[in-house]
DNA sequence: AGATATTTGTTCGTATGTATT
DNA sequence: TAATACATACGAACAAATATC
């Protein structure tokens, strides 16, 4: 009986690059090696002769690890290319591009939210030391009166999306406050949204100065459990407002 | 009154580079021009007098561009530079790097596990098709009988994660679904959990094989609410058993 | 199947810029 | 200021891949 076995993955005779399979030897030489942050890389690893590749590809290679976060690179003597930890921002920008195209719609991003922020704000409470709480209150302070111009109200909109920011930033489990901060950007940055936000919202600014300001108290008061209740409301609410806005919207461009 | 109005970021006085910034006029040049994944990138903006800088340098560009995953390059006529759309996998790629250092730890990653993966669950129920559901029973057949020697065991722990990773790609909200797979991904990753998949747990199969199988049939069912309750006992079940595992290691780790 | 044209990938020598001493 | 050590940039020639005839 001849086996009908199609095997998932045969092998992958991709024909890399010069420069990618650098790219990949280098990296591996820095986690063998294990270099840390800050740490040189050697120039031996990079010269032409080790690697049996010219200058320009092991430029190319280095050019990819940059991208990637991975090394930092300094003209000058004692520079060279250095090891760094790739950071939050950057990465956030590299995964920008993966919903450049298709973008997720605003329900699917609060069906994440909705899970996540409460659980954020819950295991915040009691652990507000005084430079958080300040860090939070100067958030705050950002929107206290009422926009004057058009712009003032976008700058708002946004400066609230910088509290709950901040709230991820003080997270003890630094991948939830990474993946929360990731949902604000991904929200921030849809165009969706970015039309909703610049109309004028008079009433919202309240509700959410509202919010913020029993969340901040919950927080000192060591309450987890009413935290995590109000966080959940909080963003119920803010959803149901978004999809409403965003309802108008599509039947205003509709009748025009 | 004068305002004491500090700008938040004045300029940002960069010394960029020159293959940077050729990244970054190529990259507004595909989205102004709207150009969509497939499409081919005209040789002008590339060409040399056009960007007044070498060809080495469009090409360290082009690579940036490449490792971002927004183009892809083909040789041979017709070839050329492609708008892509970024891979979820290539995604991942890029953000493993940002966990290269300080890695979470096995409850940081359970923490949003248990929150996403059980509303994952009940998201799938009777949305079940052929296809989905034979991709799921694909999985599981891979590791229906013991595992004779130790790589067979320690793939059979990886596959148990794929199951986790079919149900993700089949979620309608694509976001739901990428957090889940990355999650899956860090955790497939961590060295204290490989450590442990390399071990024999000889009743682990077992009861992991025993939630799959219920899986399946709630959401073949329809029952949501199922599902999620399932799902929700069982990743408490695998936090504690990582957990208690890992625990059991470093204590013998101390004594050796 | 094989020759050819087109386009990317790689090499090398050299020159320029930049930060340290 | 000058010398030094390193990254960055240039340009021309060459090699490899691949679609088309």
């Amino acid at each position: 009986m001849t086996t009908g076995n199609t095997p998932l993955v045969v092998t992958p005779p991709k024909r890399r690059k010069r420069s990618d399979m650098l790219a990949a030897r280098i990296r591996d030489l820095i986690s063998q090696r294990g270099l840390s942050p800050g740490d040189r890389i050697p120039q031996e690893w990079l010269a032409e002769e080790e690697m049996k590749a010219s200058k320009g590809t092991v430029r190319e290679a280095m050019k990819a690890l940059e991208t990637q976060g991975l090394i930092k690179t300094r003209t000058g003597p004692g520079g060279g290319a250095f090891v760094t930890a790739l950071s939050g921002e950057q990465a956030m920008d590299l995964l920008s591009n993966l919903f450049l195209f298709n973008q997720p719609g605003i329900a699917d991003i609060y069906a994440l939210r909705k899970l996540l922020e409460p659980e954020l704000a819950a295991s915040l409470a009691g652990k507000l030391d005084e430079q958080g709480s300040a860090a939070l209150q100067a958030t705050i302070r950002l929107y206290e009166n009422e926009p004057k111009t058009a712009e003032e109200e976008f700058r708002q909109r946004i400066a609230e999306l910088d509290f709950h920011s901040v709230l991820a930033s003080l997270a003890e489990n630094q991948l939830l406050g990474f993946v929360c901060v990731f949902l604000q950007t991904l929200l921030r940055d849809l165009t969706e949204c970015r039309a909703i936000y610049a109309e004028p919202n008079p009433q919202l600014r309240e509700t959410a100065l509202n919010y913020q300001v029993r969340t901040i108290r919950l927080l000192k008061a060591g309450d987890a459990e009413g935290a995590r209740r109000l966080m959940r409301e909080h963003m119920e609410d803010a959803e149901r407002y978004m999809l409403e806005r965003a309802r108008i919207r599509s039947q205003a461009s509709r009748e025009s």
